[in-house]
DNA sequence: CGGTGGACCTGCTGGC
DNA sequence: TGCCAGCAGGTCCACC
């Protein structure tokens, strides 16, 4: 489900409505996501205050009072939503935050790829999670010299390196096949024999890709909502992801589909070169 | 070393 | 209608 965009969209959806919120009762109802549920750290949780609400990569970070810092990953399918305290339970629902403000904060996740855990504020920085991940795109570490540096002597495919968060984190699936249709780079092309000029517009469409995705509410293909229900508007304004046989907005040729490391890739072969 | 492929899960869709 | 294959927005790890 969430790539960057889509969890942004989540954190300032929830920003207003968690910020002072106290977390009356945890409720861990399932026993582990991709990895197990700390039973005993999260129901610590009760009676802290949120602080504040941020975002590293695709994650979620809800600090609450005491230095600790509850982080959330969607994985692939995992919705965190507010719901009233007395709606019944959702299948899937793994783990909902009572607030006494008479409202369920739950993680809803079918496919179960999804993450949460309680740290330290302060020790985020070092957890494993964390420690590996390379530079926010919407940031000013993000220029087309550190990618251009980043790629230096590399042959994986541009692709490939714009979704190894080990470099720049948040591009997922979509937004990579987005970010080079924008920039009429063709998805194969090996990241080391791309030009500077090359770099400087992939790495400016990767910034209004995300930008606009994060405008428009994100991209609901099937169930993504912000922390309200509320579904995302950028699925209209794909132009390559999803499309295959579609002709290409800008030249008219069919939009292919091709697999790259095992996931979709879509691209246009008559303006991404 | 770097890159691909599989594993982790459930649910939905399309073809037969 | 039923069944089965294939596919899905992420991440990690083993294996060439």
């Amino acid at each position: 489900m969430p790539e960057l965009p889509e969890v942004e969209v989540l954190r300032r959806s929830l920003e207003p409505r968690l910020t002072g919120a106290r977390i009356a009762r945890v409720e861990v109802r399932s026993p582990a996501l991709r990895e197990p549920l700390d039973r005993r750290a999260l129901r610590r949780l009760e009676g802290c205050a949120v602080t504040r609400l941020r975002r590293r990569a695709k994650y979620l970070l809800v600090d609450v009072e005491g230095d600790r810092t509850l982080v959330i990953h969607l994985g692939m399918s995992g919705r965190f939503t507010l719901t009233p305290a007395a709606a019944p339970a959702a299948l899937h629902e793994h783990l909902a935050f009572h607030l006494d403000r008479g409202e369920r904060l739950r993680l809803v996740d079918p496919r179960r790829f999804g993450v949460a855990f309680v740290r330290p504020t302060a020790r985020l920085p070092d957890d494993p999670h964390f420690v590996h991940l390379g530079v926010e795109p919407l940031g000013e570490e993000l220029t087309a010299d550190f990618l251009a540096g980043e790629a230096r002597g590399r042959r994986t495919p541009v692709k490939s390196f714009l979704m190894d968060a080990r470099i720049v984190v948040g591009v997922g699936n979509i937004y990579a096949c987005e970010a080079l249709w924008l920039s009429g780079v063709h998805p194969r092309r090996a990241a080391g024999r791309i030009g500077a000029r090359r770099w400087a517009e992939l790495t400016e469409a990767v910034r209004t890709v995300l930008g606009r995705a994060i405008e428009e509410g994100g991209t609901t293909l099937n169930d993504f909502t912000d922390g309200e229900g509320n579904a995302g508007y950028f699925q209209v304004s794909l132009s390559a992801y999803g499309r295959e046989g579609v002709p290409c907005r800008r030249c008219r040729r069919p939009i292919r589909r091709i697999v790259q490391a095992g996931r979709s890739t879509f691209y246009c072969p008559g303006c991404q070169r």
